[in-house]
DNA sequence: AGAATAAGGTCCATATCATGGACTACCTGG
DNA sequence: CCAGGTAGTCCATGATATGGACCTTATTCT
């Protein structure tokens, strides 16, 4: 990461509606920010130029989200970086928003099955993040994708079948939002390319991603989906690209589409029980702009 | 939960240092008190009364945490709870603060060996936090610890190991703050029996919970600390009163301790490989009163 | 060494933004 | 149909967050 910053998302919306909360927002904003570097951390500068406030702005609320434990500031480096305080507060939400214990069981059989890694991904925005990785027993394993990483949505297997399963106008949406990105720092996944992704998974059932993130590392994903028709997330299994052969693909993607639609009966069943029937818990927008008081 | 609100810490410091971001402050203090009720969420109301806040300034905040996406509206209840974007950060922040990831293994190392149910618990303030519950294979199980259950320092078995491994002012600090809700809510846990188990348990070398929240499930626990000396979180293991004789204590007593000192050797190891002999990532205050505006 | 650059961090007068009293809307039970 | 309770909104006011200017500490260059 260095020139060429992509910004928060710099919000499309000119100004919405008067929030209210203008610093809560702002402070929130730069969690996120945060949240996007959770290995190394972020320094100040980079947080000031990346969310679009100046210094002391940043600083002070940096200094709120640290007397909540949600950020902490290596001494050493003076980076900053998500707390624990955020570690907990994702093992209590993880009670109603339990993706990863829903998804775990399957992981566990498609890597037990496939003796290749899986992972669990979900979309945030008009990224991917992947939520955990099922090491296999194959001695020859990819690490290109850790719990934690982030590539922009249809870079990678289980982001690109996220993507192909949004309905065409929020794919256009998130391709031009990430235009800029995909071009600067994802060589081979121009926005054209992923259009003809696109296609390919759709028709073919599964996503592929032939090792163009990192090379000999393939791999392919398919997502699921709330009871609703939202996409809640994408299941994908990585291998070496001798383990990625079309008949071998094949044959993978069979334990993957039934472990994708074990996914969305365990989500159906989670709505029943805690609603009678009614359509969605997150069914508030949620848009695509954060609401970010971007200026 | 009902009468005899317990609010927000309800700071103690008469207005520490003016923190320049009050909203922030105030935004943040009503997430943590959402996530004391992971389950079920929270209604307005009792949002208002718990925070100190008054209805619109608590409902703007909230707004402000739902559009980040931290805090969620159930639409048929109204309640608040924590939203998906709470559980997406606490993954990201799981990379530095992995302590679950670390302990995975140890848990489920003492399940196997023992049959038995292992849980791994974290302090947080004054109260201790389950943060995953390793099933085992002993077909009766205690179900009286959920991952996320939160209970006041020194009520359980983990929880007591944490309250013990305090220095003596801490746990007089802990057992202070927490004196309201013991005597209202956890019969059988009054400070002064608190102070006798705390005595019991550092003789002993691990605590014993004789099922005196749940009848018939006992546990034993044991802490572990940051190569520091801060106590970083708890292993304990719980089962039936007949499988929990003075005998089997003792016996499970023995891997309980193997596990947690491999705990502080992990610890150990993760801080040097991350910081060159720096005492400690998280050695700012982070004080015991959250700085809250309480006014 | 010492100067120069850059990054982290803080001050404080100003006007913008968050505040909360008062109001309305909507249920639920009698 | 009304009483009581809860959720949610409005908007004048002044307390609060803002950001330009300034200070401090590390690192690089000569």
């Amino acid at each position: 990461m260095d020139y060429l910053e992509e910004r928060l998302p710099q919000n499309s919306a000119p100004e919405a509606g008067l929030s209210g909360s203008q610093s809560v927002d702002r402070a929130l904003g730069l969690l996120s920010l945060i949240g996007r570097e959770p290995a190394e951390g972020l320094p100040l500068g980079e947080i000031v130029s990346g969310s679009g406030l100046n210094k002391p702005t940043t600083r002070r609320l940096l200094l709120a989200l640290m007397r909540a434990g949600l950020v902490e500031q290596e001494p050493q480096t003076r980076r900053y970086c998500l707390g624990e305080e955020a570690f907990v507060l994702g093992v209590l939400a993880a009670r109603r928003h339990g993706l990863l214990e829903i998804a775990m069981d399957g992981l566990r059989r498609l890597s037990a099955e496939t003796q290749d890694t899986s992972f669990l991904t979900v979309r945030r925005e008009n990224y991917a993040i992947c939520l955990h990785r099922e090491e296999g027993t194959y001695p020859v394993r990819t690490h290109a994708l850790q719990a934690g990483d982030q590539h922009p949505l249809g870079v990678g297997a289980g982001s690109l079948a996220m993507l192909a399963a949004l309905p065409d106008d929020d794919v256009d949406r998130v391709i031009v939002a990430n235009e800029a990105v995909l071009l600067a720092r994802y060589p081979g996944f121009a926005p054209d390319a992923l259009r003809v992704d696109i296609a390919e998974t759709r028709a073919r059932g599964f996503s592929l991603n032939p090792g163009r993130l990192v090379a000999s590392s393939w791999g392919i994903g398919r997502a699921f989906r709330y009871p609703d028709g939202r996409v809640a997330g994408a299941l994908s299994i990585a291998a070496i690209d001798s383990r990625m052969a079309p008949g071998r693909q094949a044959e993978l993607a069979v334990p993957l589409a039934r472990e994708a639609e074990r996914m969305e009966a365990l989500l159906a069943e989670m709505f029943v029980s805690k609603r009678a029937g009614r359509p969605m818990a997150a069914a508030m927008p949620r848009s695509i702009e954060t609401g970010r008081a971007a200026r």
